[in-house]
DNA sequence: CTGTTAGCGCTTTCAG
DNA sequence: CTGAAAGCGCTAACAG
């Protein structure tokens, strides 16, 4: 079992000071003469020496490294704000280590744990669940957070969130110029503030125009087994609260899912039932998902920045790294109505 | 700015050694005394110390992370794989870093020489362009890697694949039982051992059964731009051969598509084009992703232990490093047709 | 049971 | 321009 070589090693080939291998090779401004630079560029490729970073980040205190945790890559909401990060974070050199809570309250404490040990740099963080308290670890040591989507309630850190308040009311009220009356909010859980906005954006809009909510049209699901909780599980309470409202005296004639794979189990189930869709029920979904375009109908929903929250929280975390200091310390992402397929005109005879 | 707290600090307050303090924060089997050790506890958690496991991890030469290497978190495909290393990975006391390479050759170069330098202590990967002398520095330098999904040819490194050409085979026949003869196949590019073996499958069956494939009913795709090749792209595709092959003289009455995504695509052009699914195409997939349970039908495809190759792989990598040597150097696992409401039977007369 | 010492691989003063 | 030496935070012989 042949030794990693190091850069002693470099040194005696080429007789020089391990302070000088290490100039040259980690590109140090310091100034070594062309020729020794030469000598151990050359040295260094024939033994194949590649540095160990762990040497190099102890000493200068420094992991190169960000932490992100979110409740599970699997979604793809999360998937895609994952990617706009690690585009950033790359560009800056440094490496994400990614944590999926799955929703669960002790592996996100683990986590922010175990983030704190390996030392890394900053933090990302949509939680679910987080409280200002549990990040005082991190505001003691002085680690930059940034909190994306979910809101943390006066923490003193950045955050990035959406205006689903506004989103929500975008929607409700787009199905209201398009004639719908009765109409349905189907929900998971309103334990979030996401969710909490989006809701109250519904009723918002409802009330602007004069609509009273029936009771039956708000369906919200009992609370999914933490963990499981991926999208077959949202899938699932779409199509279960479908049922519900399907079953009901009054039916609705439009649906308004809180996300778009519960929009998904929605619009399963009135196929299932053999009712169409535009045609005898308007679905309107939450996020622009990729897959909201390959279902048929494509589904017509509300857009949600999820590639550009998370590059745009990669800059911000980057610029407080760089101690570009900003007294910008929350930034509130704007909606998008994207219409598409799934959502009709309702003729004033419907109603 | 307070400096971190160290071993040496609670070391002075306790009138012990930094050696001692070290003994029963790392839960050292060494012998202390019940009494220090409830000391040293108590001092750690008043100052609030944590460990920096970059001097651990130095010492040791132990950095307790593993690489994944694949090509996108995205794409819902690897992202189940990567829950399944995640978990055994965390059962295991490591962390994973994963490394995205957007199919991109320099990425993935890159990430694979960082990843040592990061002191990697085992390696998974699923690459699309790899051989095996990208890995000869892993290899040299005695870090377990396991490749997984795409085999590749005679490294010597542990394996673990699929049977994409009996996958191929099984969807295939399945389409030839229930009466189909004209079945299409609409694939990316055959430039992946995967997808060539799904191809060999496809074929195969039909020389099986006697049927003389047309050479127009294999619709390959041009190479979608590299970096953009998420979900999207594949579905674009999908919507495109499926245009061309209805622009047929002789059009087929079932189509294969190489995997689930490429499905959806196919599916959805035949919506817009008013060709019903199954009734006058039947359409089956690849992969039995999540969302194929969730489109209208529910696709016919074939099934994909991508969680629990994640889990296989990972089970594998950690018990290289923990030294059980296995002999068993490659396992292939197996594919399942999952029926679902794509494919119909075709009456004899409509041949 | 406890302490002393050396050192993991690297960078960085400080002197030459 | 180059080198010697110290030290980042932690662990592991070794000696007591």
């Amino acid at each position: 079992m042949d030794k990693p070589v190091t850069i002693y090693d470099i040194a005696k080939k080429v007789n020089a000071s391990a302070a000088t291998v290490s100039r040259v090779l980690s590109n140090s401004s310091y100034p070594v003469s062309l020729e020794m630079s030469k000598k151990i560029r050359k040295v260094a490729e024939e033994l194949k020496y590649s540095p160990n970073m762990l040497g190099r980040q102890l000493k200068k205190n420094n992991s190169m490294t960000i932490g992100v945790i979110i409740p599970s890559i699997s979604n793809p909401f999360y998937s895609e704000i994952v990617l706009g990060i690690e585009e950033v974070a790359r560009n800056n050199g440094y490496h994400v280590l990614l944590c999926n809570t799955h929703q669960s309250l002790e592996l996100e404490h683990e986590y922010l744990q175990t983030l704190i040990e390996k030392q890394v740099n900053g933090l990302i963080i949509s939680s679910v669940i987080l409280n200002k308290d549990m990040l005082s670890e991190y505001i003691r040591r002085k680690i930059n957070v940034v909190s994306i989507d979910q809101m943390i309630e006066d923490a003193d850190i950045y955050q990035i969130g959406f205006d689903y308040r506004k989103g929500g009311y975008m929607a409700t009220s787009h199905l209201i110029a398009k004639g719908h009356r009765k109409i349905a909010f189907v929900t998971a859980p309103l334990d979030r503030p996401s969710r909490k906005g989006t809701y109250r954006g519904y009723l918002e809009a409802l009330e602007d125009y004069g609509i009273k909510p029936l009771e039956s049209w708000l369906q919200v699901s009992e609370r999914g087994e933490e963990g499981i909780e991926g999208g077959t599980w949202e899938f699932a309470i779409g199509k279960k609260l479908t049922q519900r409202l399907l079953s009901l005296e009054q039916r609705p004639t439009a649906i308004f899912a809180c996300n778009d794979m519960i929009a998904f189990g929605v619009i399963n189930e009135l196929n299932n039932q053999g009712i169409e869709v535009p045609g005898e029920m308007s679905v309107i979904g939450f996020d622009n998902i990729e897959m909201t375009q390959m279902i048929y109908p494509p589904l017509t929903t509300i857009g949600h920045p999820k590639y550009e929250m998370g590059r745009f929280a990669g800059n911000m975390l980057f610029d407080l790294l760089k101690g570009v200091e900003s007294n910008i310390k929350e930034v509130v992402l704007q909606p998008k109505l994207i219409e598409r397929k799934s959502v009709e005109v309702l003729l004033d005879e419907e109603r």
